[in-house]
DNA sequence: TGCATCCGATACGTTGTCGTATTCAATTCG
DNA sequence: CGAATTGAATACGACAACGTATCGGATGCA
Protein backbone atom coordinates (compact mmCIF):
# COMPACT_ATOMS: atom_id res chain seq x y z
CA UNK A 1 0.00 0.00 0.00
CA UNK A 2 2.42 2.64 -1.19
CA UNK A 3 -0.11 5.27 -2.23
CA UNK A 4 -3.87 5.24 -2.52
CA UNK A 5 -3.62 7.90 -5.17
CA UNK A 6 -6.61 7.57 -7.48
CA UNK A 7 -5.38 7.74 -11.05
CA UNK A 8 -6.79 10.77 -12.79
CA UNK A 9 -9.72 9.87 -14.97
CA UNK A 10 -8.56 11.01 -18.37
CA UNK A 11 -10.91 11.09 -21.35
CA UNK A 12 -9.12 8.14 -22.85
CA UNK A 13 -9.56 6.07 -19.73
CA UNK A 14 -13.23 6.90 -19.51
CA UNK A 15 -13.71 5.88 -23.13
CA UNK A 16 -12.17 2.46 -22.71
CA UNK A 17 -14.08 1.86 -19.48
CA UNK A 18 -17.28 2.68 -21.35
CA UNK A 19 -16.44 0.38 -24.21
CA UNK A 20 -15.56 -2.45 -21.87
CA UNK A 21 -18.76 -1.98 -19.86
CA UNK A 22 -20.89 -1.91 -22.99
CA UNK A 23 -19.21 -5.03 -24.29
CA UNK A 24 -19.67 -6.70 -20.93
CA UNK A 25 -23.40 -6.04 -20.92
CA UNK A 26 -23.67 -7.73 -24.31
CA UNK A 27 -21.58 -10.73 -23.40
CA UNK A 28 -23.19 -11.18 -20.00
CA UNK A 29 -26.60 -11.18 -21.65
CA UNK A 30 -25.48 -13.75 -24.18
CA UNK A 31 -23.59 -16.17 -21.97
CA UNK A 32 -24.45 -15.25 -18.43
CA UNK A 33 -22.25 -13.82 -15.74
CA UNK A 34 -20.26 -16.98 -15.06
CA UNK A 35 -20.26 -18.11 -18.65
CA UNK A 36 -18.63 -14.92 -19.86
CA UNK A 37 -14.87 -14.88 -19.54
CA UNK A 38 -12.81 -11.74 -19.15
CA UNK A 39 -11.26 -12.62 -22.48
CA UNK A 40 -14.71 -12.72 -24.13
CA UNK A 41 -15.51 -9.26 -22.86
CA UNK A 42 -12.19 -7.80 -23.95
CA UNK A 43 -12.46 -9.34 -27.38
CA UNK A 44 -15.91 -7.87 -27.84
CA UNK A 45 -14.66 -4.47 -26.75
CA UNK A 46 -11.61 -4.66 -28.96
CA UNK A 47 -9.08 -4.70 -26.14
CA UNK A 48 -6.84 -7.24 -24.49
CA UNK A 49 -6.98 -8.45 -20.94
CA UNK A 50 -4.19 -6.05 -20.10
CA UNK A 51 -6.55 -3.16 -20.70
CA UNK A 52 -9.21 -4.83 -18.61
CA UNK A 53 -7.04 -5.30 -15.54
CA UNK A 54 -5.75 -1.79 -15.92
CA UNK A 55 -9.32 -0.52 -15.52
CA UNK A 56 -11.03 -3.06 -13.29
CA UNK A 57 -9.63 -5.12 -10.49
CA UNK A 58 -11.84 -8.10 -11.28
CA UNK A 59 -14.97 -9.23 -13.05
CA UNK A 60 -16.91 -8.66 -9.85
CA UNK A 61 -15.65 -5.12 -9.74
CA UNK A 62 -16.98 -4.54 -13.24
CA UNK A 63 -20.32 -6.12 -12.36
CA UNK A 64 -20.83 -3.69 -9.52
CA UNK A 65 -20.36 -0.71 -11.79
CA UNK A 66 -22.45 -2.26 -14.53
CA UNK A 67 -25.40 -2.91 -12.25
CA UNK A 68 -25.30 0.68 -11.07
CA UNK A 69 -25.40 2.02 -14.61
CA UNK A 70 -28.14 -0.46 -15.43
CA UNK A 71 -30.38 0.84 -12.66
CA UNK A 72 -29.57 4.48 -13.17
CA UNK A 73 -30.48 4.20 -16.82
CA UNK A 74 -33.84 2.75 -15.86
CA UNK A 75 -34.54 5.56 -13.40
CA UNK A 76 -33.74 8.03 -16.16
CA UNK A 77 -36.13 6.34 -18.53
CA UNK A 78 -38.89 6.40 -15.95
CA UNK A 79 -38.34 10.12 -15.46
CA UNK A 80 -38.50 10.76 -19.17
CA UNK A 81 -41.58 8.62 -19.65
CA UNK A 82 -43.38 10.50 -16.92
CA UNK A 83 -42.83 13.73 -18.79
CA UNK A 84 -45.20 12.68 -21.57
CA UNK A 85 -48.41 14.65 -21.69
CA UNK A 86 -51.79 13.30 -20.65
CA UNK A 87 -50.47 9.93 -19.62
CA UNK A 88 -52.63 7.68 -17.46
CA UNK A 89 -51.01 5.37 -14.93
CA UNK A 90 -51.22 2.33 -17.16
CA UNK A 91 -49.96 4.31 -20.14
CA UNK A 92 -47.07 5.57 -18.07
CA UNK A 93 -46.09 2.06 -17.07
CA UNK A 94 -46.38 0.89 -20.63
CA UNK A 95 -44.21 3.78 -21.74
CA UNK A 96 -41.66 2.88 -19.12
CA UNK A 97 -41.29 -0.68 -20.23
CA UNK A 98 -41.62 0.18 -23.89
CA UNK A 99 -38.80 2.66 -23.37
CA UNK A 100 -36.57 -0.01 -21.91
CA UNK A 101 -35.10 -0.26 -25.34
CA UNK A 102 -35.50 0.89 -28.88
CA UNK A 103 -35.57 -2.54 -30.41
CA UNK A 104 -36.63 -5.86 -28.96
CA UNK A 105 -33.02 -7.05 -29.05
CA UNK A 106 -31.96 -4.62 -26.40
CA UNK A 107 -35.17 -5.15 -24.47
CA UNK A 108 -34.23 -8.79 -24.26
CA UNK A 109 -30.79 -7.76 -23.12
CA UNK A 110 -32.25 -5.60 -20.41
CA UNK A 111 -34.43 -8.39 -19.08
CA UNK A 112 -31.68 -10.97 -19.11
CA UNK A 113 -29.25 -8.66 -17.40
CA UNK A 114 -31.78 -7.74 -14.75
CA UNK A 115 -32.32 -11.43 -14.09
CA UNK A 116 -28.58 -12.08 -13.94
CA UNK A 117 -28.07 -9.27 -11.47
CA UNK A 118 -30.92 -10.57 -9.34
CA UNK A 119 -29.48 -14.08 -9.24
CA UNK A 120 -26.10 -12.68 -8.41
CA UNK A 121 -27.66 -10.62 -5.64
CA UNK A 122 -29.43 -13.63 -4.19
CA UNK A 123 -26.11 -15.46 -3.98
CA UNK A 124 -23.78 -12.74 -2.78
CA UNK A 125 -24.68 -10.70 0.32
CA UNK A 126 -22.55 -7.73 -0.73
CA UNK A 127 -24.10 -7.58 -4.18
CA UNK A 128 -27.50 -8.08 -2.58
CA UNK A 129 -27.27 -4.93 -0.53
CA UNK A 130 -26.31 -2.85 -3.55
CA UNK A 131 -28.92 -4.38 -5.81
CA UNK A 132 -31.66 -4.05 -3.21
CA UNK A 133 -30.89 -0.35 -2.84
CA UNK A 134 -30.99 0.13 -6.58
CA UNK A 135 -34.27 -1.72 -6.93
CA UNK A 136 -35.71 0.44 -4.18
CA UNK A 137 -34.70 3.56 -6.07
CA UNK A 138 -36.38 2.31 -9.22
CA UNK A 139 -39.54 1.43 -7.34
CA UNK A 140 -39.65 4.76 -5.54
CA UNK A 141 -39.37 6.54 -8.85
CA UNK A 142 -42.22 4.48 -10.24
CA UNK A 143 -44.35 5.12 -7.18
CA UNK A 144 -43.93 8.86 -7.63
CA UNK A 145 -44.80 8.67 -11.29
CA UNK A 146 -47.82 6.45 -10.77
CA UNK A 147 -49.13 8.60 -7.94
CA UNK A 148 -48.96 11.64 -10.16
CA UNK A 149 -50.69 9.90 -13.04
CA UNK A 150 -53.40 8.47 -10.83
CA UNK A 151 -54.09 11.86 -9.27
CA UNK A 152 -54.17 13.42 -12.71
CA UNK A 153 -56.87 10.96 -13.69
CA UNK A 154 -58.77 11.40 -10.46
CA UNK A 155 -58.53 7.71 -9.67
CA UNK A 156 -58.06 5.88 -6.41
CA UNK A 157 -55.98 2.72 -6.43
CA UNK A 158 -57.61 -0.25 -4.73
CA UNK A 159 -54.24 -1.11 -3.20
CA UNK A 160 -51.28 0.90 -1.91
CA UNK A 161 -49.26 2.38 -4.74
CA UNK A 162 -46.13 0.50 -3.78
CA UNK A 163 -47.89 -2.83 -3.96
CA UNK A 164 -49.34 -1.82 -7.29
CA UNK A 165 -45.88 -0.96 -8.57
CA UNK A 166 -44.44 -4.22 -7.31
CA UNK A 167 -47.22 -6.09 -9.05
CA UNK A 168 -46.67 -4.13 -12.25
CA UNK A 169 -42.96 -4.91 -12.23
CA UNK A 170 -43.61 -8.59 -11.65
CA UNK A 171 -46.18 -8.70 -14.42
CA UNK A 172 -43.99 -6.86 -16.89
CA UNK A 173 -40.93 -8.99 -16.22
CA UNK A 174 -42.97 -12.15 -16.13
CA UNK A 175 -44.66 -11.53 -19.45
CA UNK A 176 -41.41 -10.48 -21.10
CA UNK A 177 -39.82 -13.66 -19.87
CA UNK A 178 -42.70 -15.80 -21.05
CA UNK A 179 -42.49 -14.15 -24.43
CA UNK A 180 -38.79 -14.92 -24.71
CA UNK A 181 -39.31 -18.55 -23.86
CA UNK A 182 -42.49 -19.04 -25.89
CA UNK A 183 -42.50 -16.28 -28.51
CA UNK A 184 -45.82 -17.20 -30.09
CA UNK A 185 -47.77 -17.68 -26.90
CA UNK A 186 -48.35 -14.09 -25.86
CA UNK A 187 -48.74 -11.00 -27.97
CA UNK A 188 -46.77 -7.95 -26.98
CA UNK A 189 -47.95 -6.46 -23.73
CA UNK A 190 -51.12 -8.54 -23.60
CA UNK A 191 -50.69 -9.43 -19.97
CA UNK A 192 -50.13 -5.90 -18.76
CA UNK A 193 -52.84 -4.55 -21.04
CA UNK A 194 -55.49 -6.81 -19.57
CA UNK A 195 -54.37 -7.04 -15.98
CA UNK A 196 -53.18 -3.54 -15.15
CA UNK A 197 -56.52 -1.81 -15.81
CA UNK A 198 -58.18 -4.23 -13.42
CA UNK A 199 -55.64 -3.40 -10.75
CA UNK A 200 -56.22 0.27 -11.46
CA UNK A 201 -59.91 -0.24 -10.86
CA UNK A 202 -60.72 1.01 -14.33
CA UNK A 203 -61.72 -2.20 -16.02
CA UNK A 204 -63.62 -0.78 -18.94
CA UNK B 1 -20.42 -47.02 -32.68
CA UNK B 2 -20.11 -50.72 -31.97
CA UNK B 3 -23.49 -51.19 -30.35
CA UNK B 4 -26.22 -48.78 -29.34
CA UNK B 5 -27.31 -51.19 -26.64
CA UNK B 6 -28.90 -49.27 -23.77
CA UNK B 7 -27.30 -50.45 -20.53
CA UNK B 8 -29.87 -51.96 -18.23
CA UNK B 9 -30.92 -49.60 -15.46
CA UNK B 10 -30.04 -51.50 -12.34
CA UNK B 11 -31.12 -50.32 -8.90
CA UNK B 12 -27.59 -49.27 -8.11
CA UNK B 13 -27.34 -47.15 -11.22
CA UNK B 14 -30.65 -45.46 -10.51
CA UNK B 15 -29.54 -44.67 -6.99
CA UNK B 16 -26.35 -42.94 -8.04
CA UNK B 17 -28.15 -41.02 -10.79
CA UNK B 18 -30.61 -39.81 -8.18
CA UNK B 19 -27.89 -38.75 -5.80
CA UNK B 20 -26.02 -36.92 -8.53
CA UNK B 21 -29.17 -35.14 -9.72
CA UNK B 22 -30.08 -34.11 -6.19
CA UNK B 23 -26.57 -32.80 -5.61
CA UNK B 24 -26.66 -30.97 -8.91
CA UNK B 25 -29.86 -29.14 -8.02
CA UNK B 26 -28.23 -27.94 -4.82
CA UNK B 27 -25.01 -26.84 -6.44
CA UNK B 28 -26.74 -25.22 -9.41
CA UNK B 29 -28.91 -23.22 -7.04
CA UNK B 30 -25.87 -22.11 -5.07
CA UNK B 31 -23.48 -21.26 -7.88
CA UNK B 32 -25.52 -21.17 -11.03
CA UNK B 33 -25.40 -23.46 -13.99
CA UNK B 34 -22.13 -22.18 -15.39
CA UNK B 35 -20.57 -21.57 -12.02
CA UNK B 36 -21.02 -25.16 -10.93
CA UNK B 37 -18.33 -27.55 -12.10
CA UNK B 38 -18.84 -31.23 -12.64
CA UNK B 39 -16.35 -31.74 -9.85
CA UNK B 40 -18.48 -29.62 -7.48
CA UNK B 41 -21.52 -31.72 -8.21
CA UNK B 42 -19.67 -35.01 -7.76
CA UNK B 43 -18.09 -33.89 -4.53
CA UNK B 44 -21.50 -32.94 -3.16
CA UNK B 45 -22.93 -36.28 -4.22
CA UNK B 46 -20.02 -38.20 -2.76
CA UNK B 47 -18.76 -39.54 -6.06
CA UNK B 48 -15.88 -38.86 -8.39
CA UNK B 49 -16.05 -37.57 -11.92
CA UNK B 50 -15.65 -41.12 -13.16
CA UNK B 51 -19.08 -41.95 -11.78
CA UNK B 52 -20.53 -38.85 -13.33
CA UNK B 53 -19.36 -39.58 -16.85
CA UNK B 54 -20.47 -43.14 -16.46
CA UNK B 55 -24.01 -41.88 -15.90
CA UNK B 56 -24.26 -38.67 -17.92
CA UNK B 57 -22.60 -37.75 -21.15
CA UNK B 58 -22.19 -34.10 -20.16
CA UNK B 59 -23.38 -31.39 -17.84
CA UNK B 60 -25.95 -30.37 -20.45
CA UNK B 61 -27.27 -33.89 -20.53
CA UNK B 62 -27.78 -33.77 -16.78
CA UNK B 63 -29.50 -30.39 -17.03
CA UNK B 64 -32.06 -31.74 -19.45
CA UNK B 65 -33.03 -34.52 -17.09
CA UNK B 66 -33.01 -32.21 -14.10
CA UNK B 67 -35.33 -29.69 -15.70
CA UNK B 68 -37.75 -32.45 -16.58
CA UNK B 69 -37.85 -33.69 -13.00
CA UNK B 70 -38.18 -30.11 -11.81
CA UNK B 71 -41.31 -29.50 -13.88
CA UNK B 72 -42.84 -32.90 -13.26
CA UNK B 73 -42.51 -32.38 -9.54
CA UNK B 74 -44.35 -29.07 -9.85
CA UNK B 75 -47.19 -30.66 -11.82
CA UNK B 76 -47.48 -33.29 -9.13
CA UNK B 77 -47.69 -30.67 -6.42
CA UNK B 78 -50.38 -28.82 -8.31
CA UNK B 79 -52.39 -32.01 -8.59
CA UNK B 80 -52.04 -32.69 -4.91
CA UNK B 81 -52.93 -29.15 -3.92
CA UNK B 82 -56.07 -29.28 -6.04
CA UNK B 83 -57.25 -32.29 -4.09
CA UNK B 84 -57.74 -30.22 -0.94
CA UNK B 85 -61.36 -29.77 0.04
CA UNK B 86 -63.27 -26.51 -0.28
CA UNK B 87 -60.43 -24.63 -1.85
CA UNK B 88 -61.12 -21.37 -3.66
CA UNK B 89 -59.03 -20.39 -6.65
CA UNK B 90 -56.78 -18.05 -4.69
CA UNK B 91 -56.41 -20.64 -1.91
CA UNK B 92 -55.50 -23.25 -4.46
CA UNK B 93 -52.81 -21.04 -5.94
CA UNK B 94 -51.49 -20.23 -2.53
CA UNK B 95 -51.40 -23.92 -1.69
CA UNK B 96 -49.54 -24.60 -4.87
CA UNK B 97 -46.79 -22.15 -4.18
CA UNK B 98 -46.72 -22.91 -0.50
CA UNK B 99 -46.28 -26.54 -1.40
CA UNK B 100 -43.28 -25.76 -3.55
CA UNK B 101 -41.23 -26.71 -0.60
CA UNK B 102 -41.42 -27.63 3.04
CA UNK B 103 -38.97 -25.04 4.24
CA UNK B 104 -38.03 -21.67 2.80
CA UNK B 105 -34.57 -22.99 1.93
CA UNK B 106 -35.91 -25.35 -0.64
CA UNK B 107 -38.44 -22.81 -1.83
CA UNK B 108 -35.52 -20.53 -2.57
CA UNK B 109 -33.85 -23.40 -4.35
CA UNK B 110 -36.91 -23.96 -6.46
CA UNK B 111 -37.11 -20.32 -7.49
CA UNK B 112 -33.44 -20.01 -8.32
CA UNK B 113 -33.46 -23.22 -10.34
CA UNK B 114 -36.53 -22.13 -12.24
CA UNK B 115 -34.81 -18.88 -13.09
CA UNK B 116 -31.65 -20.67 -14.15
CA UNK B 117 -33.59 -22.98 -16.41
CA UNK B 118 -35.40 -20.04 -17.93
CA UNK B 119 -32.18 -18.17 -18.66
CA UNK B 120 -30.69 -21.30 -20.11
CA UNK B 121 -33.77 -21.71 -22.29
CA UNK B 122 -33.57 -18.14 -23.53
CA UNK B 123 -30.00 -18.75 -24.66
CA UNK B 124 -30.21 -22.23 -26.12
CA UNK B 125 -32.86 -23.04 -28.77
CA UNK B 126 -32.86 -26.74 -27.97
CA UNK B 127 -33.31 -26.17 -24.26
CA UNK B 128 -35.93 -23.55 -25.08
CA UNK B 129 -38.20 -25.99 -26.86
CA UNK B 130 -38.05 -28.44 -23.99
CA UNK B 131 -38.55 -25.81 -21.31
CA UNK B 132 -41.41 -24.15 -23.17
CA UNK B 133 -43.21 -27.48 -23.40
CA UNK B 134 -42.72 -28.10 -19.71
CA UNK B 135 -43.96 -24.64 -18.78
CA UNK B 136 -47.00 -25.20 -20.93
CA UNK B 137 -47.76 -28.42 -19.08
CA UNK B 138 -47.50 -26.64 -15.74
CA UNK B 139 -49.76 -23.85 -16.93
CA UNK B 140 -52.32 -26.23 -18.36
CA UNK B 141 -52.46 -28.06 -15.08
CA UNK B 142 -52.99 -24.78 -13.26
CA UNK B 143 -55.69 -23.72 -15.69
CA UNK B 144 -57.60 -26.93 -15.04
CA UNK B 145 -57.29 -26.53 -11.31
CA UNK B 146 -58.29 -22.87 -11.32
CA UNK B 147 -61.26 -23.50 -13.59
CA UNK B 148 -62.51 -26.16 -11.21
CA UNK B 149 -62.05 -23.95 -8.20
CA UNK B 150 -63.73 -20.98 -9.84
CA UNK B 151 -66.70 -23.07 -10.91
CA UNK B 152 -66.94 -24.49 -7.41
CA UNK B 153 -67.20 -20.96 -6.05
CA UNK B 154 -69.64 -19.89 -8.73
CA UNK B 155 -67.34 -17.08 -9.85
CA UNK B 156 -66.61 -15.72 -13.27
CA UNK B 157 -63.08 -14.56 -13.99
CA UNK B 158 -62.84 -11.08 -15.53
CA UNK B 159 -60.12 -12.40 -17.86
CA UNK B 160 -59.46 -15.71 -19.60
CA UNK B 161 -58.22 -18.34 -17.20
CA UNK B 162 -54.94 -18.74 -18.99
CA UNK B 163 -54.12 -15.06 -18.68
CA UNK B 164 -55.10 -15.22 -15.04
CA UNK B 165 -52.75 -18.16 -14.51
CA UNK B 166 -49.94 -16.39 -16.33
CA UNK B 167 -50.46 -13.35 -14.16
CA UNK B 168 -50.54 -15.47 -11.02
CA UNK B 169 -47.28 -17.18 -11.94
CA UNK B 170 -45.61 -13.85 -12.64
CA UNK B 171 -46.86 -12.40 -9.39
CA UNK B 172 -45.77 -15.39 -7.34
CA UNK B 173 -42.32 -15.59 -8.85
CA UNK B 174 -41.88 -11.83 -8.73
CA UNK B 175 -42.79 -11.54 -5.09
CA UNK B 176 -40.63 -14.52 -4.13
CA UNK B 177 -37.75 -12.91 -5.94
CA UNK B 178 -38.30 -9.56 -4.30
CA UNK B 179 -38.40 -11.27 -0.96
CA UNK B 180 -35.08 -12.99 -1.59
CA UNK B 181 -33.41 -9.74 -2.58
CA UNK B 182 -35.03 -7.57 0.07
CA UNK B 183 -36.12 -9.94 2.83
CA UNK B 184 -37.69 -7.27 5.03
CA UNK B 185 -39.60 -5.43 2.36
CA UNK B 186 -42.50 -7.77 1.80
CA UNK B 187 -44.24 -10.09 4.19
CA UNK B 188 -44.90 -13.61 3.03
CA UNK B 189 -47.45 -13.76 0.26
CA UNK B 190 -48.56 -10.17 0.66
CA UNK B 191 -48.49 -9.47 -3.04
CA UNK B 192 -50.54 -12.49 -4.02
CA UNK B 193 -52.91 -12.01 -1.10
CA UNK B 194 -53.82 -8.47 -2.11
CA UNK B 195 -53.64 -8.72 -5.88
CA UNK B 196 -55.12 -12.12 -6.66
CA UNK B 197 -58.55 -11.43 -5.11
CA UNK B 198 -58.82 -8.34 -7.26
CA UNK B 199 -58.05 -10.35 -10.36
CA UNK B 200 -60.59 -12.90 -9.24
CA UNK B 201 -63.17 -10.14 -9.04
CA UNK B 202 -63.76 -10.86 -5.39
CA UNK B 203 -62.10 -7.85 -3.79
CA UNK B 204 -63.76 -7.93 -0.42
C1' DT C 1 11.34 19.20 -29.34
C1' DG C 2 12.29 16.41 -25.56
C1' DC C 3 10.88 14.28 -21.25
C1' DA C 4 7.71 12.03 -18.22
C1' DT C 5 3.65 9.70 -17.57
C1' DC C 6 -0.19 7.05 -18.87
C1' DC C 7 -2.29 3.04 -20.61
C1' DG C 8 -3.00 -0.67 -23.37
C1' DA C 9 -0.46 -4.85 -25.55
C1' DT C 10 2.41 -8.79 -24.92
C1' DA C 11 4.34 -12.69 -22.77
C1' DC C 12 4.43 -15.85 -19.16
C1' DG C 13 3.63 -19.09 -15.29
C1' DT C 14 -0.17 -20.99 -12.60
C1' DT C 15 -4.31 -23.13 -11.71
C1' DG C 16 -8.69 -25.26 -12.51
C1' DT C 17 -11.56 -28.13 -15.34
C1' DC C 18 -12.45 -31.22 -18.66
C1' DG C 19 -13.02 -35.86 -20.82
C1' DT C 20 -11.01 -40.33 -21.47
C1' DA C 21 -8.45 -44.53 -20.81
C1' DT C 22 -7.65 -47.77 -17.58
C1' DT C 23 -7.99 -50.28 -13.17
C1' DC C 24 -10.23 -52.62 -9.61
C1' DA C 25 -14.11 -54.10 -6.75
C1' DA C 26 -18.66 -55.73 -6.55
C1' DT C 27 -22.52 -58.13 -8.42
C1' DT C 28 -24.78 -61.11 -11.41
C1' DC C 29 -25.39 -65.34 -13.47
C1' DG C 30 -24.22 -69.84 -15.20
C1' DC D 1 -18.17 -71.38 -6.67
C1' DG D 2 -16.06 -69.42 -10.73
C1' DA D 3 -16.51 -66.42 -14.87
C1' DA D 4 -18.36 -62.46 -16.92
C1' DT D 5 -20.09 -58.03 -16.58
C1' DT D 6 -21.16 -53.80 -14.46
C1' DG D 7 -19.93 -49.42 -12.29
C1' DA D 8 -17.23 -46.35 -9.77
C1' DA D 9 -12.30 -44.85 -8.73
C1' DT D 10 -7.88 -43.48 -10.45
C1' DA D 11 -4.62 -41.49 -13.39
C1' DC D 12 -3.47 -38.82 -17.23
C1' DG D 13 -2.97 -35.33 -20.99
C1' DA D 14 -4.90 -31.30 -22.96
C1' DC D 15 -6.53 -26.87 -22.67
C1' DA D 16 -8.85 -22.75 -21.15
C1' DA D 17 -8.86 -18.85 -18.10
C1' DC D 18 -6.64 -16.29 -14.83
C1' DG D 19 -3.63 -12.53 -13.02
C1' DT D 20 0.90 -10.34 -13.23
C1' DA D 21 5.11 -8.40 -14.76
C1' DT D 22 6.98 -6.08 -18.36
C1' DC D 23 7.27 -3.56 -22.69
C1' DG D 24 6.38 0.05 -26.02
C1' DG D 25 3.73 3.57 -28.19
C1' DA D 26 0.92 7.50 -27.46
C1' DT D 27 -0.16 11.68 -25.03
C1' DG D 28 0.41 15.68 -22.15
C1' DC D 29 3.45 19.21 -20.76
C1' DA D 30 7.38 22.37 -20.42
Amino acid sequence: MTTTAEPRITARRRATRDRVLEAASEVFAERGFHGATVEDICERAGFTRGAFYSNFSSKDDLVVELSQRHSEALVDRIRRASKREHAGADEVLRDVFAALADDSRSKERWLVLTTEFTLHAIRDPEARRAWAAQQRRVRDELVTVVDEAVARQGLTLPIPTELFVRAAISLAQGSMTQRLVEPRSLTVGELERTVLPILLGVAD
